[in-house]
DNA sequence: ACCCAGGCGGGCG
DNA sequence: CGCCCGCATGGG
């Protein structure tokens, strides 16, 4: 049977978030990022809503979409306090991001010039390295309207049962919450080939391996420790440090970036994915990964729709 | 019908 | 190391 969290929430009260450079929400939600796989959004006249689960609890935030902004609006449920509630919301967008460095190491390169000026404003998410683990290892081989579906299907499935006084959600399911699920189950959620990487992953999780340490690792040694995880390569662990871990020098190569260097940077010809991180760290450092975002984030918008 | 998707593991040279 | 293949599933 499943558990159910209590109703405990901000009560309905809004609390205000200040963000030290504008943000810009909406490319910070659409970009691929795991929230662009599992958050709810809605318009109202120019104010936005999107809400999204953890295994903590449900964030509802509000906020004007016509432009970057430096307030937003949020309430909480579950099992929040107002201070956790605030870490959740400040450290999942950086609100205390200082953009001048970034944009200043990113901004010496031509190609990136017309991004960030389209894009401005649009974060690296933090996520939680679990959140993010589960949703990149979908990622493989698989669109992102497909991503969505599979993830959403699982907090439904799995997801501990939330109140939150108006509407009945679920948490984001806990590593525990899968690894009970047999596979037969999992593969009803549209997983295909992925579903016993996700059933290794989670029962790894589920007994012993504490994702949070891996905080403590540098790049290097972190991603190693991922990639002992099968279904878990080169570019899943990249996503996983870049959005899970806020390691910004991570850079993660799919089909999209490597189409989109090859053009810009390597006069379209075929380079390996391993030539493209090595010459996006000689680039762009200890920021590669906001290139990344940049760059694979312009490229869908901009380009060939599919 | 066909091609593709925020790739990965395994097998080969 | 680099290359090539199969892979579940569903959207365009």
């Amino acid at each position: 049977m499943q558990k159910k969290t209590s109703l405990d929430s901000s009560g309905g009260r809004w609390e205000t978030a200040r963000s030290s450079y504008p943000i810009n929400m909406k490319a910070s939600i659409e970009s691929g990022q795991p929230l662009t796989f599992h958050s709810v959004y809605k318009s109202d006249n120019g104010i936005a809503r999107v809400s999204y689960v953890t295994e903590k609890g449900a964030i509802e935030l509000r906020y004007d979409e016509s432009r970057p902004v430096s307030t937003l609006n949020y309430r909480y449920h579950g099992n929040y306090t107002k201070a956790s509630a605030s870490r959740e919301v400040r450290e999942r967008f950086r609100l205390d991001q200082d953009m001048a460095p970034i944009y200043e190491r990113m901004g010496t390169d031509r190609h990136l010039s017309g991004a960030i000026s389209s894009l401005h404003g649009m974060r690296v998410t933090k996520n939680d390295p679990w959140e993010t683990t589960l949703c990149f290892v979908i990622s493989q081989y698989n669109n992102i309207k497909r991503i969505k579906g599979i993830v959403r299907t699982m907090v439904e499935q799995y997801g501990e049962v939330l109140e939150t006084g108006e509407t009945l959600t679920r948490l984001f399911p806990s590593p525990e919450a899968i690894s009970r699920a047999s596979e037969e189950s999992l593969g009803k959620c549209g997983l295909g080939f992925r579903t016993k990487y996700v059933a290794g992953v989670a029962k790894a999780c589920s007994e012993g391996l504490d994702l949070e340490e891996l905080h403590r690792l540098d790049y290097t040694e972190a991603k190693s420790q991922l990639m002992n995880l099968e279904g878990i390569g080169e570019k899943v662990a990249d996503c996983i440090l870049l959005m899970g871990y806020g390691k910004l020098n991570a850079f993660p190569v799919d089909v999209w970036i490597k189409r989109s260097m090859q053009k810009l940077y390597f006069n379209n010809n075929d380079v390996s994915s391993r030539q493209i991180r090595e010459f996006a760290s000689r680039q762009w450092g200890e920021y590669a990964g906001y290139a990344q975002q940049y760059l694979f984030h312009n490229a869908r918008i901009g380009g060939m729709t599919h």
